[in-house]
DNA sequence: TAAAGTAATGCAAGTGAGTCGCATTTAGGA
DNA sequence: TCCTAAATGCGACTCACTTGCATTACTTTA
């Protein structure tokens, strides 16, 4: 299934934020804006940082896209699938692997009913070792 | 029970810093940097902001502080404790509560123990409305 | 308690992520 | 095809954070 902005009203179907997406599709891994603004760049669609800003935004108030901090001080991008997930990062090569974990879910309706906090959406992910670099 | 650097080995005990764990644990809440900047001009210790940014980082490196990403693009600290929690954080007002949720580590274990992954730790965020700002 | 050596700091400049204002272009509805 | 709001490019700017280097000040040891 491939995402596209038709599907999302207020948006113009623009050049550039059709490459975004596709871009954002190829991509296994979040991405950042810098790999976006090079990728824009390898498909000859050429669209200044602060435009792909601007656009990284627009998907993000619209729920296309996902917006993650992994700790490293910036921004990373990732299609909003059907499946909610969660991350693991390896701090030593950089991989991030996707993780489903359902019981996230059901905590986070307890804390909600214990704290009388309307959670809305929450942030998990987990740092470590992967598995290639533990040889 | 106060933090005190003689118990981490490996940093010498300058006003700065002795300075900086003080103003941590008046604070209930996760500070940024600039926060704490303001915390020692107040108590008339003057550093400059190069410097608490090294006091952090070596702070972070020691386990002395946690270092928290919560969504804003910048960093904030707060001292270690000995029970591991999480947070609420109001997107309205701000404010940030914090939770414990136990279920995780055993998420965690089960995680490690599916993938082969070595998780060395976890972020866990909660995001919504607290209580005074859904009146 | 003074000297010495290393770690910490101040200062100033630099980097990198992200934002903003404004003039120009373009998508897409009339 | 025309018109207009939305999107973009460009340049300058902010903000968080870092770095190099000269100076200061802990802490050890004599």
């Amino acid at each position: 299934m491939t995402t596209t902005i038709n599907s999302i009203s207020g948006l113009k179907r623009t050049r550039a934020r059709v490459t975004v997406l596709d871009i954002l599709e190829q991509e296994k891994s979040p991405v950042d804006v810098k790999k976006i603004v090079d990728g824009l760049g390898k498909r000859k669609v050429k669209a200044d940082q602060a435009t792909v800003y601007r656009i990284m935004d627009a998907f993000y108030k619209k729920g296309i896209v996902e917006r993650l901090e992994l700790g490293e001080g910036k921004f990373r991008y990732e299609l909003s699938k059907r499946d909610h997930h969660h991350h693991l990062v390896c701090e030593k090569c950089g991989s991030i692997e996707d993780v489903r974990a359902d019981a996230i879910e059901m905590l986070e309706k307890k804390l909600a009913k214990n704290t009388g906090f309307n959670i809305k959406r929450h942030c998990l992910e987990f740092y470590g070792e992967c598995i290639k670099c533990q040889s």
